[in-house]
Parts: C-alpha cells; sequence; structure tokens
DNA sequence: CGGCAAAAGTGATCCTACCAATTTTTCTCC
DNA sequence: GGAGAAAAATTGGTAGGATCACTTTTGCCG
C-alpha cells in the first residue's frame, strides 16, 4: 500500500510539455522533436527538460529510445482538468489488494443491465471455447483468467473500475502464476467461470452474484492458502 | 480513466537511489544526503541523479524542497517486490469514480469489527464536535468532511482501500467545493454525519450500513444535481 | 540491386557555472 | 546577555557545453 497524492502536475516542465503534446495534436505513437529543438521550443534548459520527460516517461506517457527518439505512448491527458493517481502496493498487503479488488468485481456485477446478460454470457462462453483445443498452460490460463474478468468488469461500463482491478491483478503476478501451476486449482476455477456464465444465461441476477462471490472466496481461498498472510485484516 | 503499468523500475538511477534508502533504512520524514553528496555515494552525475530524484518526488515517495533538502516520504519501496499502480481519472468520469469509491467505502464499513465500533463512534463524534464553535466555512467543512470518512476507511485497516478513496475524493474537488456551498447540503450532510456516528455508537452493523449508504445516496443525488451526468452508467 | 561503411541524428551522462530559496551563523545594538 | 537583522553557508534549480552510446540514414562500392 501506500500514498498517493496526485499531487503531480505541479510540475512546471511537466505541464509544459503535456501541453505541448495537446497544442500540436500529437497522437500515440508519434514522435515528438528532439530534445534539442523542445528545448528552444519551450524555452527552457535541457537538465530541467529531461526531468520532466523521466517523469513523463515513468508515467508511461512518454516511449524514450536511445538513438531514436521520443514517441507518444499515450494521448490527451490535461493537467487541469484531470487527476492522476500513483498507487504504491507493497508485497506484504497482497490482502488488502484482494480485498479491494473483490469489492469492485462484486459491484461491477450490480452495475451490468440484465438485457446485457445474453451478449455477456456469449462473450464470456467464447474465452472458454477458446481455451479447449488448447493445452492448459500458464501463459494461456493467466490471460483467459484476466479476460473473463474484464469481460464482466467492462459489461458494467465503469472503465476505471476495470482499470484499477487491472493493475491489482498485474500486482498479484506471482500469486496467480503458482496458483494456476496447479491443475486441481486451474480444473476449479475453469469449473466456476462455466458456472458464472451459465447464470448469466439463465438471466439470474442472485444467482450470478452468488457465483461469482463463490469464484472469488474460492479464489482468495486458494491463495491463502499458497501465501499465508502474516496480518490479517483482522 | 487510462492505463495501468507499473513498469517504472527499469530506471537504473530510481533503482539505486530506492537501494541507498532501504540499505540505510531511512525512515519517513528523514533526510537525505544533499544531491552533491549523493553524487559522490552513488558514484553517479548530478543530472541523472535529480532525473531519478524527480520520478520519485512524482510518486510521492520523496519530497524534495528547494533550499532545506530532500526528505523521505514514504518508506521501503523494494522495486522487485512492490508494484506502483498509475492510474489517470479523466474528468468527465466523476460518475465513475464516484461508483468506485461508494463501492470501496461500503465494503470498508463490512471490515470494521463490531468491538471497534465504540472507538470509531468516538472518533466521529471528536471530528463532529470540532465543528461546533467553526463558522461553517467551505476549506474546513472539506476537511472535516474527509475527515470522517477517512476515519472510517483507516478503521477498515485496508490502507489501500483508504488511499485510493483519498485520491478520488481528491479528484471531485470541484464538485465538492460547489456541494459545499450550499447552506441545505451542509446541514443535510452534518446531519447525516451525526446519524451514522450515532449508529456506531449503538453498535447496530446493520443500521450502520444503512445509514452510509443513505448518505452515499443523498450525497450522489446532490452531485447530479448540480453536474448532470452526461453518460449515466445506465 | 544488395551490402557495407561512413555520416548524421538522437538520447545519455557528466561537468562547470550560476541563480534562488532556505537555513545557519555572525554581528550589531540595546 | 538577548533580540533582531545582516551576512554567510548550504541546498536545490536552471542553463549550457562537451562527449559518449545507440539508431537511423545516407551514399559509396561491387
Amino acid at each position: 500500500m501506500q500514498v498517493p497524492g496526485s499531487a503531480f502536475a505541479e510540475n512546471k516542465n511537466v505541464r509544459s510539455i503535456l501541453e505541448f503534446i495537446a497544442r500540436r495534436e500529437l497522437q500515440p505513437g508519434q514522435r515528438l522533436p528532439s530534445e534539442r529543438e523542445l528545448v528552444k521550443l519551450l524555452g527552457t534548459g535541457r537538465n530541467s527538460l529531461r526531468e520532466a520527460m523521466k517523469v513523463l516517461e515513468a508515467m508511461g506517457i512518454l516511449d524514450i529510445r536511445h538513438g531514436s527518439g521520443i514517441f507518444l505512448r499515450k494521448a490527451g491527458f490535461q493537467p487541469g482538468q484531470d487527476a492522476a493517481i500513483w498507487l504504491v502496493v507493497h508485497k506484504n498487503e497482497i490482502c488488502n489488494a484482494l480485498t479491494v479488488r473483490e469489492a469492485l468485481d462484486l459491484r461491477a456485477i450490480d452495475l451490468i443491465p440484465p438485457r446485457d446478460y445474453p451478449a455477456v454470457e456469449r462473450r464470456l462462453q467464447e474465452t472458454l471455447d477458446a481455451l479447449e483445443g488448447v493445452a492448459p498452460v500458464g501463459e494461456a490460463l493467466l490471460d483467459h483468467d484476466l479476460e473473463f474478468h474484464n469481460i464482466i468488469r467492462r459489461a458494467s461500463g465503469n472503465e476505471l473500475l476495470l482499470n484499477i482491478c487491472v493493475a491489482l491483478t498485474g500486482n498479484l503476478y506471482d500469486e496467480r502464476r503458482v496458483l494456476f501451476g496447479r491443475k486441481d486449482r486451474v480444473e476449479l476455477s475453469l469449473r466456476e467461470h462455466a458456472q458464472i456464465a451459465r447464470a448469466f444465461g439463465q438471466g439470474d441476477a442472485a444467482l450470478v452474484k452468488q457465483a461469482y462471490a463463490a469464484h472469488l472466496a474460492s479464489t482468495r481461498a486458494s491463495i491463502e492458502a499458497v501465501y499465508p498472510i502474516p496480518d490479517a485484516n483482522h
């Protein structure tokens, strides 16, 4: 866990670079002028410019490639309007990350309008079917699992919720790898996924939530079995 | 919304600073050696060092104060083990931010052990009492409101949940300012806060949750009245 | 046309010098 | 001796130049 403070757009140079990108309407993938040119265009020193560049690189907004140039990775961040959250999640807070993800995942279900259930069921079934012919190996399973849950998160219509869950899942990388290396756990997960998809097909909101809650509980139990929580919430 | 991507610890200089902090076992609030000294200690140039410093400052790990020094804000971040999550919340996603915050706030209540209810009630009452003598002006009210909810989030024992909620609240700065400028809304909020505190005092979990849910719903209604949601979730 | 080497362009690092804000020390005056 | 102001020292902030390392482009040669 830890901190944030979206206090970042305080940096004058960072802001001026973002404004430059917005003014030129640069698109993702496009190259920015070279450092030596930008220095003239923005009227700043090369050091200050580079410091700001490094911050934007760490944020994932810029992609700096030695020898070839600086490229825009993500477009249109507005320092004045938008907010940036930088969370530092400590490894010994697996339990907290799990709890947050569960809370958001369960809420996502409530947000899905019942009329979308058939479409959700179809998409869920597709990812399950795609896994049929494939040998159940680590990477493919990790991808399937993430995509399965993302379908539901996306159906909630809340992209922020989706992004937070994805970020937290990325934080649980090691744990998930270990989990999906166990044959019994994999089979259980797939059975539970199928059950969730079926519940969507039946159009029963209560059943969906129950099946999803059961899957979350079972997942948590498996993780805690492998990684005993040193200091549980209470 | 936008992206996560915790890819950051790639930076060699950032890592060496973090390792330095870990090696010296520096605690939050402590001062690091001056830039010119660190340059000698880490065997790097001042520019490269500063670039890394700026990244860590943007992440909220360091606090750089012109003229006085560089201070550690958050301790012990381990590049290999821990994860940094960067979220960008767009301004046109007020509705999504509200939804996420509500989901986490409600979950926080479930996480509070009933035996802690009396302590929570006492702390909530203190912030309410502190507001008594004071003229109900904007800033003081914003602070009270944030602290009131943070007491509950803190009581959940989940610091990650607390941090996300705080960040999202910061993102709703404008909306909250407008809201707390309205006398009727302020009085309603304070009444609801008092009711929540009372529910904790009575030790009734269901009552607490009901009162809290009512407060969240009422707050959302007020915000939506002022800022009509262009594209509601559903 | 293809391949290879040179040249140009770009970011990476280091250095020096100086500016700006803060803290500490020193000195003056009462 | 104490208080306050001035001076000095410390610290981060900015600028620019020189050079290294990597990539892309150019152009020569076969």
